[in-house]
This record gives C-alpha cells, sequence and structure tokens, in this order.
DNA sequence: TGCTTTTATCCGCCTACGCGGATATATTAA
DNA sequence: TTAATATATCCGCGTAGGCGGATAAAAGCA
C-alpha cells in the first residue's frame, strides 16, 4: 500500500505528470524534454530520476545522450493505470500542446540528436 | 494539467488511499475510519479534508456524525480511475485485511453510530 | 441550560521534496 | 590529452504538508 501511494505520488507534480504524458508517445532524451517543458536541465533530470527510482521510466545510454521510455509496469493496476493515462492524459489540451511543441522542437532543433 | 496532478496526489499518502479504499465499499463516518486506521482522529479529519478538498469525497451531516461518501467524478479520466481502483485496489491483501477490519470494528463497536 | 459525543480546526514541530545554479561525470571528437 | 556536449548530482534555500495534542464548534440529551 506505501508502494502504491508512492506509485501515485509520482504523477502528483506537474511537471512530472507532463514528462510521463510524453513518454506515452515513445522513448525521449532528456534534451528532447528540455526542448518541451522549458525547464532547466538540472530540474528535468531530477524528476526523471524520480520517475526512475520509483518505477515509472528506464533508461538507455545511447552515445552521449539518455534516452527514457516507459518501464514495463509490474503489477495489473500499474499496466491498466497505463493504459488509462494513454486513452485520457493525452487528450487533455496540455498534453496536446507539449506534443506540439515537442513536433516544433524536433523539426528546429540544431544540437542534440 | 496542475489540477491533474493536484487530483493524483491525495492518492499518494497511504492514510487517503487506504481512506479511498475504504469509502470505494460505501458510505462511512469518521468513527468508523478511525476504527480501521487506528490514526489519531485529528489525522482522519485533516486526511478527510484534503480529500474534499480535491474532489474525492463528499460529506454529508448525520446528526452528530458525518458521513462521507466518493463524490460523483467530474472527468471521464477520474471516473475511469474509480472504476480501476474498484477494481484492482480492492484486491490488495491491504486493502482486504482494512476491509476485515471494519467488519470487526462494526460488530464490536459499542458507541459510535 | 449544561454535559456528552462527534467532528473540525488550530498549533507548533519536523521532514520530504520542490527549485535552479554550480559542479561532477561520461562520452565523443579533435 | 584537451575540449565540447549531455546528463547526473550536489548544494542551500524555501514551502507544502505530514504528525498528533489541544481546543473549538455542532448536535443531541438530561
Amino acid at each position: 500500500m506505501q508502494t502504491t501511494a508512492q506509485f501515485f505520488k509520482a504523477l502528483s507534480e506537474e511537471p512530472r505528470l507532463r514528462i510521463l504524458a510524453l513518454l506515452l508517445g515513445g522513448e525521449l532524451c532528456v534534451c528532447d524534454l528540455m526542448g518541451v517543458l522549458q525547464l532547466p536541465q538540472s530540474t528535468i533530470s531530477r524528476h526523471l530520476a524520480y520517475l526512475r527510482n520509483t518505477g515509472w521510466v528506464k533508461g538507455r545510454r545511447l552515445g552521449v545522450w539518455m534516452y527514457y521510455r516507459l518501464a514495463e509496469m509490474e503489477t495489473p493496476l500499474a499496466r491498466e493505470l497505463v493504459e488509462l493515462l494513454t486513452k485520457r492524459l493525452i487528450e487533455l489540451p496540455d498534453t496536446q500542446q507539449d506534443y506540439a511543441s515537442l513536433e516544433d522542437f524536433r523539426r528546429t532543433k540544431k544540437k542534440c540528436a
């Protein structure tokens, strides 16, 4: 139960919820997230560490870049919650906005991949 | 999005998650919750206030007692989350334990109802 | 009108964790 | 080996919110 509460706590801060919403769409590197969220790199990395420690995401290194993606969920509750977020979180205007920013960022970015 | 994060934050503390799990089974008064959670009355009331303020529960007064129940959820995300919790939270051992305690408490309680 | 019961709120204390600049580490290229 | 880039971690600071005892408010009863 403590574990379950901890699991939900990961969703309880706006930057983390936005990061997760973006990762529902697939793997992203830290600089992609910086480009979209417009937050300092240390802030992004800190939230990613939190999500890693609570079992929400996994990172893999590709050269200089760290790519993050959703982890495979361990429990039915977690798996169905991801389904739910995929269906309902993504339709929120704020999320749509972030996805649009991601498109923009990817089209115009010079460095970072 | 801020709102959504706030909504999840309600689930991010163990006592609140236990209270919600119990309320999924129907209306309860504060003293029922005290009987099950074995926490000081001020702690229970504080968490109930938090759940009230974040739109999770509603209370109604019946004489001296306040009965709390889940509120009607406003968004699809919230409604489906409640469905999910009803299915998956209730099957957790800790929740089962709390439901058993509730049974016991109700069978043996002298006052408080 | 008190007295009791139930619940809500107040209070001071304390920890978790948010923030973002500064620094350390890892990897690659020159 | 030095430099550049991407990321992680460290640091000090500030606030939200946890805790539970004490007190206040609401309701019913004698």
